[in-house]
DNA sequence: AAAGTAAGTGGAAACGTTTCCATTGGGAGG
DNA sequence: CCTCCCAATGGAAACGTTTCCACTTACTTT
């Protein structure tokens, strides 16, 4: 058993041409009954498989499908890709996954390589739908596509959370709890249009509410060493008494960091992520965010796809603001009333709930680190 | 611009024969200069890519990498797709991926496709390495493999954690904090041969030091109504004051379950995972754990295949007393010793410990729920 | 000046399929 | 008995590459 058999290997040993082999197993022609026995015996002998490759060039269709998101270590990601992915398994379509790294150049020559190996559609995640090159490659070339969390403009198909419909919800969560002063942290905020969708959509509603315009921590990293950021931000902005991340896995970030800083979470900084994944109900105060679902983002861009391939009518996109729903946790709490009115913040707010246990808690503008 | 431009309509523009056109393009072979300004402009001017389906058929090589793991929802495994990904794209290869679930028919017949696509080589881990179909398919294919996290027979190579040793470390750790009466949290456990390796190495350990053989609660799904089973668990043993979750996302779960159960951890039971994904460092208490190095594993897989292919010298496999260690944690609290040497634990275990800070923590004896 | 060599080029085979088309043979209907 | 039709079959083209080989042409070498 050197080579792998061909279709030509199955015909001689079978006694008969290519073409009655092809028909017979493909089931797609006439043949024998004594003809389709000696092919099935030849099969089995020979242990054959169709090459997918070969097939592929003949007919033009690979069954496979290029997926291109930032990183799947952000848990949303994940989720939507592997929802994606069992969609298109069950439909025998395997998935090509590459990962970007909010990185523009990479986007842009997985994209070209992924059009190179003919894939039958492509899904995606980019850094910023206006101005993506392989999104402008995929178009001209007319091949099936569907976005994943970008806010598409006209015309192109995305499912995506209204990421500036959701930013302005929490703005009004920290209306309702009295915190005026706030804070954006922006994880890739250059590389990711998501993270600049909801620092405006935020932005605009803070301004509407008349609250105080939100401070912009901008981070590139996974947040390794990210508590000194945290640490000079809440300095320079000493009256901030709440945060919103970008995503749950910077307000995770931002929770241990102020641990560390031994800032209490909710009481003396109120937090607030976007996203909705898993862990951030299993911690301890849970995280106050934003609940999406990546896993149905992703099986339904993938249905779309598929519907675009065979020509079968497409699944209706979700309603806009049924994309996120505001889920409450632990790490946001009210803040008292008296600081509100005057805006300002006491440098030791009052602890009235029993619930806060850490009497070393001290408020940032104390001078530690 | 319908169709795609091939190598023909390029050497028809340049005015010269199909091979003159794959020999200037893949600089091969001698070519005119005037001949090549011809073809460069050809190419410009129609856009031409080559087309890979038709290269791979000619080349029998695809440049494309399967890789086949349980899920991507545990972020151990999208680490170490991740990291593998990354090494891949570098080298020029891009990656198929396929998430079984936990699924022995799906992971052969994900295999079974990946071989007919022609794949370079596969990365993958297997529900059941010693008994998986599609392992011996692709070794009786001589297909180029490496797995990930499979503790592998003889001759086999695998990038794996040394899970015997780990969770023996693991029965070391509770031991020397006075823990004697363990549980063992099996999540996937006939689904997964890591989570039996780690069971039976913790079992040998705590026989060997005289502790009682750990109790085993095995889980099938992702904990999402995890905690009645703990329930029952806790109170069918009650003298476990230490639980070992085969992988971290089953300690989290264990942690947020205890806590609904207003069980306290870790005061009236300590907790350590496996694997030290990131947000285990997160929160609160952290998470005592056995680290791994998922990018390393996923990345040194990687590059062993690289090798296969290119015939180069493939990386040395890490020592195995190195694949893991144990990382502390608020998780996991010594046991106070009046109660280890008689092997009770006590109703109320007396806290003396200044930060336990719950006073309706209860003992799960309690008739809750 | 004859011969040998090297560069430049294109035709065609090969990779593994599917599918169109032509050929066979047998049975039914006239 | 002759046609006609249909089932069964195989040959060959096509899909887009690469590469072997053969063929020019022009230039060196004796």
């Amino acid at each position: 058993m050197g080579q792998a058999a061909t279709i030509k290997d199955v015909a001689q040993r079978a006694g008969c041409g290519v073409a009655t082999v092809s028909r017979v197993l493909n089931s797609t022609g006439p043949a024998s009954e004594e003809m389709r026995e000696k092919v099935f015996a030849a099969v089995k002998e020979l242990d054959f498989h169709f090459s997918e490759v070969g097939r592929s060039l003949q007919s033009s269709t690979t069954r496979t499908i290029g997926c291109v998101v930032p990183s799947i270590e952000n848990p949303v990601y994940a989720d939507a890709v592997q929802g994606a992915q069992e969609v298109f398994l069950d439909a025998g379509y395997q998935m090509l996954l590459v990962c970007t790294n909010y990185n523009a150049e990479m986007e842009t020559h997985a994209i070209r390589t992924l059009i190179a190996k003919q894939v039958d559609g492509i899904i995606l995640t980019v850094g910023d739908v206006h101005n993506s090159e392989g999104l402008n490659l995929i178009r001209s070339r007319q091949i099936p596509y569907s976005l994943m969390y970008n806010t598409a403009p006209e015309g192109q198909i995305s499912w995506a959370v209204d990421d500036h419909a959701a930013a302005a919800r929490v703005a009004d969560v920290f209306y309702e709890n009295n915190h005026i002063h706030t804070g954006f942290l922006g994880l890739n905020f250059f590389n990711s249009d998501r993270s600049r969708q909801r620092f405006e959509g935020f932005s605009e509603r803070c301004a509407h509410r008349q609250m105080a315009l939100p401070a912009l921590l901008e981070v590139q990293e996974d947040g390794n060493d990210f508590t000194p950021h945290l640490s000079t931000f809440l300095k320079q902005h000493p009256k901030i008494t709440g945060i919103f991340a970008s995503n749950d896995y910077g307000a995770l970030a931002a929770i241990r960091s102020a641990h560390q800083l031994s800032i209490d979470v909710p009481h003396d900084l109120s937090i607030i992520g976007f996203d909705g994944i898993k862990v951030g109900q299993m911690i301890e105060p849970t995280l106050a965010t934003i609940a999406t679902a990546p896993r149905a983002l992703g099986a339904g861009a993938s249905q779309t796809i598929l519907s675009m391939i065979d020509g079968t009518k497409p699944p209706d996109l979700p309603r806009k603001d049924q994309t996120f729903s505001f889920r409450a946790g632990g790490s946001l709490m009210p803040l008292s009333a008296e600081s509100k009115d005057d805006g300002k913040v006491t440098a030791f707010p009052p602890s009235n709930d029993p619930t806060h246990k850490k009497a070393k808690s001290k408020r940032r503008d104390h001078n530690e680190i």
